[in-house]
DNA sequence: AATATTTGAATGAACGTTCAAACATGAAGG
DNA sequence: CCTTCATGTTTGAACGTTCATTCAAATATT
């Protein structure tokens, strides 16, 4: 999933803890594993890394980049009747081929969520997500009485909330729920350009 | 937030653990303060539990349900004008109210699926929730050519995806995201019922 | 008296971190 | 071109701690 040259030690150890926390997790996985899935010597992670939390900091930063990247995507979609549908394909086929990327994900936020300064780091991480959200919007050219701050969270909402549901549930029909949801935010539009 | 006959010691022992879950997360949580939360000697715990992991699964049932029979409330709230409004605070509230119940609810959710029998118990235990949104949504009758399944799907992601706004982000407007999402819901339906 | 419950010390395994030593790199000096 | 030396990187064993689980003994209940 991710590449880089090799000669960066950094980058080898966060991709070798992506790869062992998206599959055991952030407790079981031991800075060994991570070790071992990086090839290098145990004692080296702590060279880069003051401290595993330190570790699954800048991986939580760089997951939630990421996923704001892919989001990003929404930006080369043409603006068009079938927009909002094809704008919500993309996460729809994110959460499809890489689901255990959005279980890190909800893991890393759920764990970060119980202290102080992971409060503050998603906080920071997540302010990104909710901009971009806000900005590829504005491509819809709404009256100014609605809120967009409100409908951008829940489109945000609604991402999270499937990808959930299609973790969990292997009978989630991701089409009929996309579709469906694709078809009221085009009703809503309809309604409130008029 | 949960009362029981002293005498009960299993579900005293669950009660401890839940508080020092949602405290301090079911990694850092040991047996040990499990224990000495409830009043109870260590080894008192793998006498009722097999194992920790036994115990994070009882506890993760009893928090599901819990979660549904304060959605069931929905039922009580009579069919009107602003009854998706209405039925859309018992959420609202719940999240507020409650904001550490979500985050410990989020945690077990993402360590339950990195193991097979976590993704089995969970399928189970949201079963239940899933059913019931359809049943409420049996009271708006919509004519029959929308997709009761994925309205339903669309409500409970708003619901779990509003639920992590909330505490990650301090600025979030409750009152604004719920009453956007009830507007366009209730013109989807106003639309939908013609 | 027999069974069920409770205790808390003991056990052994696993973990994150530290550290002294080894190794690599490259600039400075002869 | 080779040596020296300082700096940056890598190693893996050692350390100290923590943890879930076990169990023989104690206590309560029937």
């Amino acid at each position: 999933m991710i590449r880089r040259a090799d000669g960066d030690t950094k980058a080898k150890i966060i991709d070798a803890a992506y790869k062992v926390l998206a599959d055991i997790g952030h407790d079981k996985a031991s800075m060994k594993e991570i070790a071992k899935e990086a090839g290098v010597a145990q004692g080296l992670i702590n060279y880069y890394f003051p401290s595993k939390e330190d570790l699954l900091f800048e991986l939580f930063q760089m997951e939630t980049s990421r996923y704001c990247d892919e989001m990003m995507k929404i930006d080369g979609i043409p603006l068009s009747e079938t927009f909002i549908r094809d704008a919500l394909k993309i996460p729809m086929e994110l959460v499809q081929s890489h689901p255990e990327w959005h279980r890190l994900r909800f893991e890393l936020f759920a764990i970060g969520l119980r202290s102080e300064r992971g409060c503050q780091e998603i906080a920071k991480c997540l302010q990104a997500g909710r901009e971009q959200a806000v900005h590829s919007m504005s491509k819809l050219s709404l009256g100014d009485h609605i809120n967009k701050d409100a409908v951008s969270s829940i489109l945000l909402a609604v991402l999270d909330g499937f990808a959930l549901q299609a973790m969990s549930n292997p009978d989630f029909d991701r089409e009929a729920a996309y579709g469906t949801f694709a078809e009221i935010l085009e009703i809503y539009v309809a309604v409130k350009s008029k």
